[in-house]
RNA sequence: GGUGACGUGGCCGAGAGGCUGAAGGCGGCGGUUUGCUAAACCGUUAUACGCUUGUAAAGGCGUAUCGAGGGUUCGAAUCCCUCCGUCACCGCCA
């Protein structure tokens, strides 16, 4: 969310950031409704005044054994204005609110312009990409016999698989992989968290209200779309130690999206899918360290597809394309020799204060005072497009088979190649 | 799922219609004492918002906040309703 003072004072700069992403100018109507608002909360606090006062000379007449009656119908008179005023002033500060909470993130000042994913910039590449002809994942995985998408749907329905086997247990062993290397190399800590939350947690980290559609739920239960939402809420609603930022968390999870409005795209195989499995790390900082942990978080999910010879780049969004919650995001996209072409496997995104102040999460800084913490997220990476990766990376075209890399090799009980069982 | 109890500041814990933004304690901060540390003693210590003084740093006044939201009342931490959560016992269960 925003600091009203702060548009206030600079309205000019947040609709300049906010017509980056395309938007057209908001402040006028956030100013209006907040004139408004403190308007009319000037007028009620006054009468409020007034009532406190004339309430406690009635307990003083009545103490006194006087009659009170003549104070008391006073304020009676009062209360019908009190109360036209107190459902104006919740009015008009609802739906400023609701304006508000539509509102995206102030972008970074060193994030590209442009419109859409043509506009994004690539800041780093690694590796050779294997340029031979090499089937598509759900190809090679069916012609294995360990990977079923037909089966799948007569039980769930679209989007969703069935891996078997050595494909099974690929998936389990890049999990393992990466929160090992996380919880190992580069200072998380493990988290199991709920996967099921309540709309409260969605709105602190900015998928509600906007995205409401893009979820699948339970009756009284929004299943998460990703552990980015019960990693950051951790600190919803708290002061904590400045001694203990930053915080670090990575979980395994299940993800679940609805991909409403996703008809027609990624149809085939296993890229999108409405179940799917992340490693998510999320990181909780002082306001003047999320830059820095934003080039460290990307290189953690960067050191992990070096690791299993992944190629991939780097690319920094654009204004246009850059996500609701992020000030500055980056993606990562691994090389599909399958598709001939890179595709997103991480996003690592820097969301400033704007979830912290959705769900009230500060820290105690140096002078005392309560600050509102940053927070970031980033995929570690995604593990069922980690797991297309590797198949269509390692296929080995003489046999069909995969061959598993070195990293991997420990969690998958010294197997050396996926072959037809 | 059933029944019962409960939710008060950074933490513990009193209060049961007005004198309560809230006793007392712990913790924090400042100070006195002190060779150093400890202890003791004194003081201080919520947040948000509005109005206002000031160039500002910082003040003054007011309003709201005792899990959240409604209601009763001249007046609610206190009474009533709904929701959320915690605990205990019972039932069921991986």
């Amino acid at each position: 969310m925003f600091d009203l003072k702060a548009i206030r004072d600079n309205p000019q700069e947040f609709d300049a950031n906010w017509g980056r992403r395309g938007l057209p100018p908001q402040t006028p109507d956030i100013l209006k409704l907040d004139g408004e608002r403190r308007a009319l909360q000037t007028e009620l606090q006054e009468l409020q005044a007034q009532r406190n006062e004339k309430s406690k000379q009635i307990g003083e007449i009545k103490k006194a054994g006087g009659d009170a009656q003549k104070v008391m119908d006073e304020v009676t008179a009062m209360k019908n204005r009190m109360t036209e005023l107190e459902e104006r002033e919740r009015t008009i500060a609802e739906s400023l609110n609701q304006h508000l909470a539509g509102l995206p993130n102030m972008l970074a000042g060193d994030v590209p312009e442009g419109k859409d994913e043509s506009g994004n910039v690539e800041v780093r590449k690694w590796g050779e990409p294997r340029t031979d002809k090499v089937p598509e994942h759900f190809d090679i995985g069916e012609a294995l016999g360990l990977m079923d998408f037909d089966t799948a749907a007569k039980m769930s329905g679209s989007r969703f698989t069935i891996l078997s086997g050595g494909l099974a247990r690929l998936e389990r062993a890049l999990a393992q992989f990466f929160l090992d290397t996380h919880t190992g190399e580069h200072g998380y800590t493990e988290v199991s968290p709920p996967l099921m939350v309540k709309d409260n947690a969605l709105f602190g980290t900015g998928q509600l209200p906007k995205f409401d559609n893009g979820f699948q739920t339970t009756t009284d239960h929004y299943l998460i779309p990703t552990s980015e939402v019960p990693l950051t809420n951790m600190v919803a609603e708290s002061i904590v130690g400045a001694e203990t930022l930053p915080r670090r968390y990575t979980a395994f999870t299940p993800c679940f999206r609805s991909e409403a409005g996703a008809a027609g795209k990624d149809t085939r195989g296993m890229i999108r899918q409405h179940q799917f499995y992340k490693v998510e790390m999320v990181s909780i900082t002082k306001p003047e360290e999320s830059k820095a942990e934003h080039e460290r978080m990307t290189g953690c999910a960067e050191t992990v597809l070096k690791k299993l010879g992944l190629p991939y780049r780097t690319v920094v969004l654009c204004a246009g394309d850059t996500g609701f919650g992020g000030t500055k995001t980056y993606d990562i996209e691994v090389w599909l020799p399958g598709q001939q072409r890179y595709r997103e496997i991480s996003s690592c995104s820097n969301c400033g204060d704007f979830q912290a102040r959705r769900m009230n999460a500060r820290f105690k800084d140096a002078d005392g005072k309560n600050t509102f913490v940053h927070t970031l997220n980033g995929s570690g990476v995604a593990v069922g497009r980690a797991l297309i990766a590797v198949m269509e990376n390692y296929y080995d075209p003489k046999d069909g088979g995969i061959t598993v890399p070195d990293v991997l090799k420990p969690y998958m009980g010294g197997v050396g190649k996926i072959q037809k069982p």
